[in-house]
Formats: C-alpha cells, structure tokens, sequence
DNA sequence: GACATCCATGTAGCAACGCTACACACTCCG
DNA sequence: CGGAGTGTGTAGCGTTGCTACATGGATGTC
C-alpha cells in the first residue's frame, strides 16, 4: 500500500537485516521494524520469519520486494521527467570502480563532468577480491565491474547493466624476450613459459586455464599479483611474462615492456556499469554513465591509432 | 516526490478541476489545492496556470501527470502480486456498459461471478450517445464500449483497451420479405430499400454511408432509432429494414424477423473494454474481465451452432 | 451595473501518523 | 554464563494532512 513501507521491504531484501536498513535510510531499528509490521498486517500474510537471531523473508515477502523496485523504478522515471524539464541534472553520484578501470576512465570522465554545473560525482576504488561488487549496488549509485565473456555473474539480481567497453587481454612480454617479433600469440606459442599470474577467484586465472587446455600442457606460474604494476614490475624484470589488459596497460615502461594480442582464446574482459534499476533512472546517474561511455569509446579510439 | 501528491495531479488531469478532485477523492477542495502547492513546490516549476475560474496544467504539469499514471500502475501491480498471494480477488468492481451490451453479456458474466466469494460488480448501463465512454473510465472500473474496423476514438488517451468480441452487423428483415431467400446480402440488393436508420452520431450511421457508397445510390432513411427493440418492431411490421447485430437481437421475434449477413462491407463491431491502465491491474478486475471474456467467448459459440 | 454563483486558495486548529528513546526478549559464541 | 549481536514492544513528541471557515477573482444573469 504505503510506498515509503515497500521500500524499506525492498531494502531489507537486499540489506538482509533490519539494523542494516534502519543505518541505510537514518531511522532506528524500532522504526523500521514497526512500519515492516504495519505492512505485514495489511498484506494479511506474514513477510518475514525469524531465522537465528536475524530474519529473512518470506516467499511471499519476497514476491513484494520485486514489485516494490518496480514501484521504485516508476517514481525515479517520474523524478527524472521533470528533472529533464528543467534541464536539471543536478546532484551527488557515487561510484565505484576497480582499480585499473578507475585509472582509465576516471580522470577524463570526472573532468567531463565538472563542466556540468551542480553535478557531482564521488568516487571510490575497492579490490574486486575482497568485495561482493554486486552488493555494492546497494551503497552505490554506480559499481564499475568486468566479466569475462560469458560470465554473467550479476544476472539474475535484478540489475541494471550498462555495458562500457571490452577490452581485450594481451601478453606482456619483456623487452627481447623471443617472442616480440611474432604479430601475434597462441597458446602454443607459450609452453613452457614461467607466468606471473593473479590470485585465485580472480577471473584472469580462468584465461590461464584456458590457455593450459588448448595449448595441452601445464602452465608454471610464479607469483600470483593482484596489482598490475606489479605484475607489469616483474614482467620488465624477466621473471615471467603475463595477462595485461591493453588499455589499462600503465605505459610508463615505454620500450621495457611489449604487449601482443593473444589468439585461440577469448582473451577479453567487459567493463560495466551496475546499478539498481531505480538509481539507473535518475538523470544525474544516467548523465554520468554517459560520460563514461564516451570516454571509454575515446579510450578505445586512442588505443586504435596506436597499436 | 510524494505518491498521494502524484496522484491528486493525475487526477486533476482527468477531472479538469480541482472541486471535482476533490469529489472524487473524498476530500476538501482546499486539502487538495494545499498538497498541489506543495508538489508544485517542491517541483520548482508551475504545475497548473489558471484559466478563467478555473484551471488548466501546463505543459510539464502534464508530463508529471504521466509519469503519476506509471507510478499508480507499478503500485497497483504490486497490491495484485499480494492478492494472487493469497487467492484473494475481493472487492468491489464497478461497470458501465452500452445497452446491447449489457443484454447480451451481463447476465451470464454476472452469475458467474457470483460463484467467486467476495467479489461484487456494480453494473449500470449508459447511452451511448449522451455519454462520452472514455470519460467514463474516471469512474468506473470498466468501461464496455465498441467501435467500427478501424474506428479508434480512445486511442492515445493512455487507456488500457481490452477486446473482448467482435460482433458481426447483419440485416434485419420482416418474414416474407424478397431477401429472405438469399444466404447473404451485397449492397446492390438493398438499392431502393426503406431503411430504419440510427440518430446521427451513432456509429451505424457510417456503415449505411459505406452502403450508398459501394451500392452507387442514394439511401432512403425513414426512421432513426438508438433503441433496437423499436427498430425490430418497425422491420417486422414491414416499415422498413435495418442494421441488426447478430448476437444482440432480440430473439423474441421469432419467425417475425429474419438476420441476413451482409457482404461487401465491413459490417461488424468490436466490443471491447475500456480502463484507465492501473485500475486495469487489479486482480479482481482482471478477474471480472476474463469472465467477460469467456462469456463473449460462449455467445459466439453458441451463434455458431445455430446460424 | 449589481448580485449570485462557481471557482481556487488562504488560515487556524485538530487528529493521525511515524519517528526517537528506552527497555526487553531472544540467539549465538567465547 | 555473560556479552554482543539481533528484532520488537511502549511512551511521548513533532510533523503532516486534513476539515471548517473565510477570502479573492472570474463568469453569467436580471
């Protein structure tokens, strides 16, 4: 019935417990907890059940809570109709992004954007390792995240997915190393190559994999890195070579460190940008993103000339 | 911002005035001029520019008034999520419908809703002359109307348009008449007919224009009923014959009044139900109309068997 | 041209609602 | 067995949105 009551639903879906929704929206537990109740006795079935000394909800609660983000969806699409009347894409946007595309498309993005009056954005970079990216959908206007292709792990969240760029992986080899001269890479190419890969659960070990079965023989991996100037250090100092995105390559070992496409594999990642369906509807949210996506295009166009 | 507010504004879109808001909603003019302000302000733009005692909205009044509709949709939808929750397709539903209609359709439709518990639905019947049928849906939940091939006069009001049947238009004639020998009827063979006509602005009156046309001669109109129990009496007492709908005759003249289809025209009516697009979200209302549906479904049926 | 009428809109007051603050019950874990 | 984490009741208070009544314009009528 009440919007504001099927909100607090909807974010206790997400939030997962009522002392999270209550520091979320600045009201007290008891607050939440009370308007959850008005609603459960409206809708005349129980929402919630007590599981330990939390809760989760009901099927039936969980049924409401999808609804209600459409009922979100519906207003912010209503915020954002007179906003675009009154030309007014005003407001704070918080985004995060992972470390190598924050590098990338930030500074041109967020210089694009202090050119538009009243708009601003605030942004925050986290190890994609350490952090549920989806989950940070909830903090967040905007997450920036990368999936491998044909890894969709954000389906079925009920997300927003605002496609970026795909930027492909490279080899980085050494300065001298054997294979500078070739065009390009197989997995042939690299058996019996030490590689500086990246931790595990990170997705570029599944490109290692991948390279292992199609070349047929093991790969050696010497250190594992979660930081590409690091990986990108050990490269340049001959102790192996390495997965390098070509884009998000540092460039500031000009000659030290070569970058060659690599071929039987599918050897690229996608850059996106998730968000909550309603938080897409804003107008400031959806300014942003396009910025962004013409800064990751202006990206790619320079990385194009310059190969 | 505010949903009730939204909605106040939706409904000023429609009623056209802000006594008649209130009417409808139950409350004091001056309660719903105060919360129209406080949208207006919290907008920051003018909502409504007043126009002799009255009022109209502007152009961005307008707009926000749409998206109010979307917004009145997704919550109608989610209060129809929980009431398929609990099997629960109670409440009142309130009709209007055009006579004919309402013969042939009500009775049955009605019955079978009496089987649902809990579930009421307040038919009345309008003219369809005296009425405008869109308008109606400000008040009514459904709204039974028709129109012609390719006639759409409640397009672009943002109505929900459900049909329901499509009735074929056939002519009546007195029992002994030359026609009644024929298995159908062309617009040559009436040449030189009598013809019981309907008033101006009824819909069948362009049928008996695309009659003249294709026949390539002048019609000859006697009289010009709206009620169709008088234009059967008046083409069995041989005064005359006339567009009859197939399965709204009367059927208490038998033997008296003979239905012939007419071919080279399009000579057929849609029936269809008209709501405004969250009133058409309720369940109890979508109950209603799939009732209406199948019981459409069972006079067509029924027509067939005995043509 | 004065008056009645029909609008929308202010002002004062009141009732209802949703919040905070605090206390309490319960579960998990060291 | 506490202690820290949950969610939930109760009392009280501020805000909000309503009604009732009065006011100011525009329209139409005798």
């Amino acid at each position: 019935m009440d919007v504001q009551r099927l909100e607090l639903l909807r974010e206790l879906a997400e939030r997962r417990s009522i002392t999270e929704v209550a520091r979320a929206t600045h009201r007290t537990p008891s607050a939440v907890s009370q308007q959850l109740k008005v609603l459960e006795r409206e809708a005349g079935l129980p929402l919630t059940e007590r599981s330990g000394r939390g809760l989760i909800l009901t099927d039936a609660g969980r049924a409401l809570a999808r609804s209600a983000t459409d009922v979100a969806v519906a207003l912010a699409r209503a915020r954002a109709v007179w906003d675009e009347f009154r030309n007014d894409a005003t407001g704070e946007v918080s985004l995060v992004t992972f470390p190598t595309a924050g590098e990338m498309l930030l500074p041109g993005a967020v210089r694009s954007i202090s050119a538009v009056p009243g708009l601003v954005v605030n942004c925050t970079d986290k190890d994609p390792e350490l952090s549920d990216f989806p989950a940070l959908t909830a903090e967040y206007d905007i997450v920036l995240a990368y999936s491998l292709r044909g890894q969709v792990p954000w389906g079925g969240r009920g997300l927003t997915v605002v496609p970026l760029m795909t930027e492909p992986l490279d080899v980085g080899l050494p300065a001298g190393h054997r294979l500078t001269s070739r065009s390009w890479i197989t997995p042939a190419d690299v058996i019996g190559e030490t590689w500086i890969g990246a931790p595990e659960g990170y997705p570029f070990e599944r490109i290692l994999h991948q390279i292992e079965q199609k070349a047929g023989s093991q790969i050696t991996i010497a250190q594992k890195f979660a930081d590409l100037r690091v990986i990108e250090a050990f490269v340049v100092a001959g102790l192996g070579i390495a997965l390098v995105p070509r884009y998000t390559w540092g460039g500031d070992q000009p000659g030290r460190l070569v970058l060659k496409p690599l071929r039987g594999v599918d050897a690229e990642r996608q850059i996106v940008a998730l968000m909550r369906p309603d938080r897409a509807e804003r107008l400031a949210v959806r300014t942003v993103l396009e910025v962004l996506r013409t800064e990751a295009a202006r990206v790619q166009a320079q990385h194009a000339l310059i190969p």
